[in-house]
DNA sequence: TCCAATGGTGAGACTCGATCTCAGAAGGAG
DNA sequence: CTCCTTCTGAGATCGAGTCTCACCATTGGA
């Protein structure tokens, strides 16, 4: 068991450290869950997670993976998207203010910093007179690797 | 039912006409919802929904509710959109591609134009080679009424 | 070393929004 | 009116997510 979790330390290190800072135990179940999202490339859904803990960490159950997304959420370690067909989906993120372009091609995300949108909520106010408290942008599209996949002119 | 049916089709003018436009029939049922959805100010979930059909149009179906909603949104004459806690609501707009600033003091939404987002999206193409095909941007405040209600400074 | 407190866990029941199914009821072209 | 198609209501069903509860693990104090 020790082996099995360094190596997951070793894997999902940012989302462990980030536990560990936060004053949370370092369990042998989030450790796992940890290292699940880590191992995911892209967005994932918690029943994605369900599925790959039921291969790879048998014995994990349904309600330890839920408490586990809803920790790294409210640690800002993944963030909840909201995929066009309206399914919920996770991210594993950078801790800091971003936004995603989801790939509808392989499923991966990028992370995407501002880039002026500040500015933009910032018109949208002065001009409305709404008073800007939260946004999400989410930007679905094709990857550079999925345009060149399906042949698209650079 | 005559009557009432004139009525309905009075106070939702528009979407029953985009309806007929595309070829849909022109069912009891569907205008009711359609009054509903006009009568409502802000977002509505489709539990909402269900709850005005029962005390205003009883004998309306769960289902009928949710195809309904279904076929406006198909036609772009309502949207959906997600609440920062995860829920499913729908706003009623127009047609055209626009976002939604939702108030989080009173529920109205107050439809934004581009304001230069589109500049922002190809910028964000430009720079990380994303094709971006699709994006949803939706913003979370107070509108000038419930800030002034609440005393903020203008 | 023991013990109690705190925090975490698995299993399974439960909730509730949403979808599906199917027999029957309307719309509407002719 | 007749017939075909589309639509509808009722209720079963699904499924994501939550809750409860008894039990386990870790920690820090004595």
């Amino acid at each position: 068991m020790t082996a099995e979790r360094r190596a997951t330390i070793q894997a999902a290190g940012h989302l462990v450290e980030a536990l560990d800072r936060a004053g949370h135990r370092l369990t042998g179940p989030r450790l796992a869950v940890a290292g699940l999202v880590a191992d995911r490339d892209g967005h994932f859904t918690a029943a994605d997670l369900v599925v790959d803990a039921r291969r790879r960490h048998p014995g994990i159950g349904r309600a330890t993976i839920f408490r586990a997304l809803d920790l790294f959420a409210s640690l800002d370690l993944v963030e909840r998207v909201d995929l066009p067909g309206g399914d919920h989906a996770y991210v594993a993120c950078e801790p800091v203010h971003h936004h995603h372009a989801i790939c509808t091609g392989c499923g991966r995300s990028l992370d995407v910093d501002d880039f002026g949108l500040t500015r933009v909520l910032n018109e949208i106010g002065r001009r409305s007179g709404f008073r800007v408290t939260d946004h999400r942008l989410e930007i679905f599209g094709l990857c550079a690797a999925c345009q060149a996949a399906q042949g698209y002119p650079a």
